[in-house]
DNA sequence: AATGAATGAGCATTCATTCAT
DNA sequence: CATGAATGAATGCTCATTCAT
């Protein structure tokens, strides 16, 4: 009820947070303008502090992409690991939970926007590029690899080749994502379904894996 | 009658051809580094004359990047569109020659990074990119639908929600062309093969369409 | 009473130590690196406080600045004026503990900075360096100047040019000093010996005043 | 008569002649200033030109002062090894005409700045400071060698300890010129006659010398 | 008193664009 | 047509200064 309920927090509280919030800004803008074309200044204000304030935090415009890539990348890999591991129903309802889960994370949230910056940026920075490889698209890969090679071990699954198929069934979803941020917002085309989207892929894909 | 026949290309033609040359570098620059990090220095460089020389084609960066999309447009179609007509044989070899003569036509020729630059730069020239969902995305999509329904109709592929499928169909294709652009040369994988790859996407497919 | 009475210093001492402290550090740095080049957090740093507690006992940079000049001042004159009245010996001896005594003040201690710092920075600080011509400059010449008219009075030197005399005998000292903060750390040539150089600039300056 | 006299010269011309134009206007600013207090656009501005023409001609602020240095170099030595060699008078004669030339050339140009701002900014480049001591300092002490050798062994001056007698000899010249571009200026006092100062410099050390 | 997080003016540098040649 | 010297707006980054704690 108070006037001021949205005083500043804490000097304390911001110094911790500080830096998720602007690479939370910086992900947004990075997202849609591209990384050369957004300035620092406009990250900033949007996180709203100064300029000088994000090198408290960044030592260069790179290395808040980089940490912008990192933090990206944190939350995606667990989930996906331990959903391997317990789940206990079908290979197909394996399938289905990893790729449904990932568009839960990734396409709902800013996160989302990562694939695509990375795209479009992996020319510039190829360490960057390296360091997503390593940790998101192995271990990514590896994952579905390990539902694919389940699925055929147990019989529900005709043999196929597993090494090109994980990228073949990621696509889609990958697509979905980057789409989204890229020339779907600005085509505003009757806002493209991604529960058809992804029910449509899931039915070609289980029926294109069938013995 | 000229003083210097041998050498130098015929000035008459060079004056015709320059506009394409630069775009061809542009094309290659910018999807390498993006719009924004690419300088038009290097651009006329890349296509052997002086900065200056760009403004008597182009009258902005900006004019240069649409050109360096429309152009990367005029080929893609035509091809597309009389194969529909002219093709024969089943609706599943039909898609076959779709989406591999696509490939061919991207993934081969410098006109595989169009559809990552427009990926990377829709945001920030949301008039090209509605201008190239028109022109590319639109009638390609048109082109699958049709494939598909052919196939329907004549009872070769069972019943889909084909609005959604043509871009299922499509994600692993343009993946393939976006990624050899982006992560992919940086990573130096062991070189993903591209015909393993639409192999298994098209085993997949067709196996997911049998009815 | 304290609870930490022991590792720190007392906290009345370090309270009025400070300013010295925070002085001499800049005065390194100031020499070092000239004015400008100087953060004051590497001042701050040097003196081990924070950025901010120098503000509590200097105004601004430029305020620190003219401490650090006044500060190298209060001890270089006494010494001279009272060797001058207490001096008993021939003129050539007055003038050589003039001198020598200056370099031992300006050349082993870091208060031989101050002439090369002044020499630098006198363009950007024309009320410090008047301040410092009035402290320094003329107090010196006019010691230079009695020794000199002493001896000159007293038939153990020539007659000279006794204003211009002062500037031409101290120049080799100032030189010393000045060169001992600029090149000659850099160059690092075989530690020039300023014992030498002092007793070749004397025997070449007694020798001269010879009637 | 025209009106129009002061017109930009041509194109050609101006290309040419910026260079120098641009260390001139360096040289006099990063005297004045010191070299981190002097902005770019300064020197620009006081050359003429704009702040984006300086990266035409040199690479960063530091490869200009670079420049500056180089530049103010080439001049001075010269003259003094012909001096040396074509000289046929008396070693007195040939001491004087050194140091006086050098005078002229150092005292009354702007390139009397050059040993103020090596002295002011030798610490920030040693590479520099190294260059210039190749190139300036050594070869001045060595054309003084010289000199005063000849002297020696002609008998006409009495043996003194060389090494360090140029330097000492040197000294007053230097504080000369380093004294004009810093505290000189703005103290204004009653112009020192530096005729007078090397007259007396000259006398004493000729005198000191004798045998 | 002391801290150090935050600020924003200031500067070096880049690069699209112009235009005299 | 073609050039490339010149421009100056734009932007990454620094650092003196402030102030809440």
């Amino acid at each position: 009820m108070s006037l001021c309920d949205s005083a500043d927090p804490p000097r304390r509280r911001r110094k911790e947070a500080r830096p998720q919030e602007l690479t939370a800004a910086a992900l947004e803008l990075f997202t849609e303008r591209g990384f050369a074309a957004t300035r620092l200044e406009d990250i900033a204000a949007r996180a709203g502090v100064s300029k000088g304030t994000l090198y408290l935090y960044f030592d260069s415009k790179e290395a808040l992409f980089e940490a912008v890539i990192r933090e990206g990348i944190i939350p995606a890999m667990n989930e996906g690991r331990t959903m391997l591991e317990e789940h206990q129903g079908s290979a197909s309802e394996l399938l289905r939970c990893l790729l449904l889960g990932w568009w839960e994370l990734l396409g709902e949230s800013p996160l989302g926007g990562v694939p695509k910056l990375m795209v479009s940026e992996a020319g510039n920075f190829p360490k960057v590029a390296a360091f997503y490889r390593e940790n998101v698209i192995d271990p990514g890969r590896a994952l579905l690899r390990e539902a694919l090679q389940r699925g055929m071990d147990q019989g529900e699954f005709r043999p196929v080749d597993v090494g090109m198929a994980v990228d073949v069934i990621f696509a889609p979803i990958l697509m979905l994502a980057v789409w989204r941020y890229s020339i779907g917002p600005c085509c505003a085309e009757e806002e493209r379904d991604p529960v058809r989207f992804l029910d449509t892929h899931f039915d070609l894909l289980i029926k294109g894996l069938r013995p």
